[in-house]
DNA sequence: GCTGTGACTCCTT
DNA sequence: AAAGGAGCCACAG
């Protein structure tokens, strides 16, 4: 096919893979980005979410890579995507999304937990 | 074309 | 877990 403008390609690529996130699941800014194929476009990802409103997208599983909410804690977004992402079964605690990444240290990031 | 800014990420302390 | 600093990309002025 013609080589269509790639931004929108990878913008639909972008959203493809936030719809891809299982109820219950969430998925980190750069995670996406490298589903889609942009490795390291990360901020391009959130950028394409604060303008872009799209319908049905569930936005509110995307959150930073140590697993916290991206927005400002007390920010009305903030509590919206906590509220959201309990609604769905997330375990959400001080801004922090548990169960899933919340990496503390090189350690436990290299090493990772005890197999 | 340089500067500032942001729903970011990684490393070090 | 939290804080500081550097790097990164896209966009507005």
């Amino acid at each position: 096919m013609t080589v269509a403008s790639g931004t929108q390609e990878a913008e639909a690529r972008v959203f493809a893979a936030i719809r891809a996130i299982a109820v219950g699941e969430v998925a980190g800014y750069g995670e996406i980005a490298r589903r889609a194929g942009l490795p390291g476009r990360a901020r391009w990802v959130a950028r394409l979410l604060a303008t872009a409103g799209e319908d049905g997208l569930p936005w509110h599983r995307v959150v930073r890579s140590d697993g916290r909410i991206a927005f400002p804690p007390g920010s009305k977004e903030h509590r919206e995507q906590a509220r959201r992402l309990r609604a769905e079964g997330v375990d959400v605690a001080g801004g922090r999304v548990r169960g899933s990444m919340a990496r503390a240290t090189l350690d436990e990031t290299l090493w990772g937990p005890p197999r």
